[in-house]
DNA sequence: TATTGACTGTTAGATAACTAACTGTTATAC
DNA sequence: GTATAACAGTTAGTTATCTAACAGTCAATA
């Protein structure tokens, strides 16, 4: 067998993003929506006054647009938010949250920054401004 | 609207795996394979003398018993690996790779190696040191 | 040694993502 | 001004994961 090289990075990445998806989702889980949802929910909500389409969703969580169709289709079922079709373009749809949504917002946030919290734990000020940098930079070059 | 706290780390990881997860499914494509499955294969091959059991690949790719089963199937219909109980006990299955399998590894390791190199591409040796420094001590405790 | 609990793997059914093909709308170019 | 291209969203069908319930085997113990 050839001498290899690990893809230590590669499968770091993997598994913390595994974790952090399962940690997230169990910790909004009696919320009745997991993570993504809740993720979206949120960001739509602080984005209330910029007409935010579907298109932003998708470009903003790296989903296709089809992911984004169906998961609003979910949310709008279930009472979370509405869509409108903005006077000016008929082919968007501007998306809103309602109240069942607004209420929840707040522990949404709990639960992201417990796992947050987690992440970084055992990590000193320094290496966490270390780190910041360097996913910023990893991030900003895929 | 009560002020927040962001959740940086959180949505960091969770983007750059999943552009990572796109990169590698992406870049073994070809070979009519998924990474996840590329990398199985190539961690049974790896292991070969080591009589690995199904249970052993849930643990080390934090997956399911049920999703291990239900891909090993595939890959044992596609002809990749086979899957015989050890004598010494009937509950489990120990796994070997098919030279149809053997043939891609290099391939496969070509593909991650790819990926792995644009994620500390722009990264200084020492940068690269601290990173997987902090990287395994965050895995570490999740 | 017979029972019980733990372990290994499978099945069934749900969900969230994907791609490809599509409808309808708006913008661009000739 | 009309034809074409680009855009926004939807549908249909596929895939990989999950959980819960289950079958069979092995280990511990009373």
């Amino acid at each position: 067998m050839k001498p290899r090289k690990d893809t230590l990075y590669l499968d770091l990445f993997q598994i913390i993003g595994l974790k952090l998806k399962k940690k997230a989702d169990e910790s909004i889980k009696v919320l009745g929506l997991n993570a993504q949802q809740g993720k979206v929910l949120d960001y739509i909500h602080k984005n209330q006054d910029k007409d935010i389409i579907q298109r932003d969703l998708a470009d903003r969580f790296h989903l296709q647009g089809a992911s984004i169709t169906s998961m609003l289709q979910g949310l709008e079922k279930k009472g979370y938010i509405e869509r409108k079709i903005p006077a000016n373009n008929e082919r968007q749809k501007n998306i809103y949250v309602l109240p069942k949504a607004v209420e929840l917002i707040d522990a949404f946030h709990d639960s992201f920054q417990k796992v947050e919290d987690e992440i970084v734990q055992t990590l000193t000020e320094e290496e966490k401004q270390m780190l910041k940098g360097l996913l910023i930079k990893i991030n900003e070059r895929l």
